[in-house]
RNA sequence: GGUCUGUUGGUGAAGCGGUUAACACAUUGCCCUCUCAAGGCAACAUUCAUGGGUUCAAAUCCCAUACAGAUCACCA
């Protein structure tokens, strides 16, 4: 055995086939060419499966970024930890981002690698994570760790104990210094290792850095001897995998979560390590939740509407979706969507300094105001494609009734709609089949409850309607003959047409107009809530109508 | 326990030393009206977690306390 193993003798005993160079690959992922002030962001999640909502904060940030300075969004598999990967994860992220209008530049799935910077997925860039690790080896940043967990555990439990620091660094980190042939030998030996930055930071020392959402942050330096090479499979921890990374794709904003906040000393010094240019940072806020009297980060297991799918399948438009999470990520979003109604989203000017720095509580009653507005403005026609695609996918029933009474569907649909001042029915698609339910036949044969109003008496409601759709009613009327007609009757069966009348005195009366035309409306529809009456009537035609007396007499 | 971050109405928040403390959503009331929706008009924080201080003047600056969140893994 020699006595002075160099540390490239070290490196190389431990990579024999590595033989590339951090410089080789600098050559094969040159700087981008990019214009001034273009940001080149990514999306980087784990393929667990799932896109929550915090996810799409991001994504959404990211794009914005990336799509108003004519930048890169480039879409990142970290899929590290073998045990939680699931797959086809990448697809659905990437088909889920499609869906709301987000669309990366460069990506990788099903073996196909868009953009130059790629492998895009962690797991396929062993070679590169290796090589700089290699690097960091020979000179001298980082060393072999024998530690096994359970003596990883004692040190834990006894620092805990004593109130000290928790973690690998100091004395604590036992085989920093160990003489490069020991390390050459318990390797020679089969024993299993993991590799771990040899840090310089001091804790005493302070450590300055600018967040762009929150400003100037000081912290201690980092002392920690943290691991950057897992022992079972090789693969490289996120702290090693996201300097690396981010560096060879030139990433210039890094938008994460508030958890990765405490790590950037960390980060720092493997940049430094490497003498990479660091990223700039924007840590978002976690989406809380208000469960009760209490407030939680919100959970994928507790909380349905953290995951995106709850979005599609309770059918909110994709868009009101976007704005809602751009509304809470960025404070002057609202204003700037007032002013500018019909431009694409990614044209905002996200300003990471107005975003909030305290956690948000996603709001779903906001989220039903913005959709709401979103379908208000649709024509009848488009809403009407969108909910069929929608009911086609998450509700048969309706699909096949509305496919069917396409014409009658769009008609009502319709009603005081295209106007400066349309109705707002609709939140969602999910919604809407419970308040047009009544416009097809075949639902009439449900349990009915009909919703009614002043007049109860079952047959003075029949006298009324009758005597309405015998000899008052007539298909060509114009909506104001239509409502001559009304009042006519009312005035004929001691109703009073004149609202004003009526007020200065009630007890002349029976009732009012108002009264008399729910009488009608509950009897057509079961509700006392629906739009225009005259237009409702018109699609119905007469024979329907008369069919629905029938059905009140029988049902009610 | 160490280290960070935060705390303005039911919700999202604006404000950054002098404002009647914006705006949006929600809620409530009135008006309009064939119902509903829409629209119009109102109401809704005497106060910015608490306690001190600086100042002629504080939600805004400073300090302390309380509370909440994050992090301290061979998970990301």
């Amino acid at each position: 055995m020699r006595d002075n193993m160099t540390n490239q003798e070290l490196a190389d005993l431990i990579f024999p086939n590595i033989n590339k160079t951090i410089e080789d690959y600098e050559e094969i992922y040159p700087e981008r060419n990019l214009k001034e002030g273009a940001k080149v962001v990514r999306f980087a999640p784990s393929p667990t499966g799932f896109m929550h909502i915090g996810n799409m904060m991001s994504a959404t940030i990211n794009y914005v970024l990336a799509k108003s300075s004519g930048g890169v969004f480039y879409l990142r598999n970290e899929d590290t930890d073998q045990a939680r990967s699931v797959e086809g994860a990448v697809e659905f992220i990437y088909h889920t981002l499609n869906h709301y209008g987000i669309n990366p530049d460069e990506y990788e799935f099903d073996g196909n690698i868009v953009g130059n910077y790629g492998p895009y997925i962690q797991s396929e860039r062993m070679e590169i994570y290796h090589t700089f690790i290699k690097h960091l080896i020979s000179i001298g940043r980082a060393y072999p760790c024998f530690l096994s967990s359970d003596e990883l555990n004692q040190i834990r439990e006894y620092q805990a104990k004593s109130k000290k620091r928790i973690g690998i660094y100091g004395r604590y980190a036992k085989f920093r210094d160990v003489s490069n042939e020991e390390a050459a030998q318990r390797i020679r030996n089969g024993e299993k290792f993991t590799i771990r930055f040899r840090s310089e930071g001091d804790f005493n020392r302070k450590f300055i850095f600018e967040d762009l959402t929150k400003g100037k942050i000081e912290m201690p330096e980092n002392d920690i001897d943290v691991p950057i090479m897992k022992s079972e499979n090789l693969l490289p921890t996120y702290h090693f995998a996201h300097v690396v990374d981010d560096h060879l794709m030139r990433t210039t904003h890094v938008v994460r979560g508030e958890e990765w906040m405490s790590s950037v000393p960390l980060h720092f010094e493997l940049f430094k390590a490497f003498g990479f240019k660091m990223p700039k940072y924007i840590h978002t806020s976690l989406i809380l939740k208000k469960d009760g009297d209490i407030i939680r980060k919100i959970s994928k297991r507790k909380d349905p509407e953290a995951l995106m799918f709850y979005y599609e399948e309770k059918g909110y438009p994709a868009i009101a979706v976007i704005d809602a999470v751009l509304t809470i990520a960025n404070s002057n979003f609202e204003e700037w969507r007032q002013n500018h109604a019909d431009t694409p989203f990614y044209e905002f000017p996200f300003s990471p300094k107005k975003m909030s720095s305290s956690g948000a509580l996603f709001d779903l009653d906001k989220l039903d105001n913005i959709s709401k507005n979103y379908l208000a403005k649709m024509k009848a026609e488009e809403l009407y494609e969108n909910y069929l695609t929608w009911a086609e996918k998450y509700d048969e029933h309706v699909y096949e009734l509305i496919h069917k009474y396409k014409s009658d569907t769009v008609s009502f649909l319709n009603i005081e709609r295209e106007s400066k001042k349309p109705r707002k029915d609709y939140e969602n698609y999910s919604s809407i089949f419970s308040k047009i339910w009544y416009m097809y036949d075949e639902e009439w044969d449900r349990e009915l409850h009909y919703d009614f109003g002043c007049i109860q008496d079952k047959d003075e409601i029949v006298r009324i309607v009758r005597e309405y759709l015998h000899n008052y009613y007539c298909e060509t009327d114009s909506e104001e003959e239509w409502f001559l007609k009304v009042k006519e009757l009312c005035d004929k069966m001691n109703y009073a047409s004149n609202m004003k009348e009526y007020k200065e005195n009630p007890t002349k009366y029976k009732g009012n107009v108002a009264d008399f035309t729910t009488a009608i409306r509950v009897v057509l529809t079961t509700s006392s809530m629906t739009p225009n009456l005259y237009d409702i009537m018109k699609i119905l035609g007469s024979k329907r109508m008369l069919k629905r007396l029938e059905i009140f007499q029988e049902k009610y």
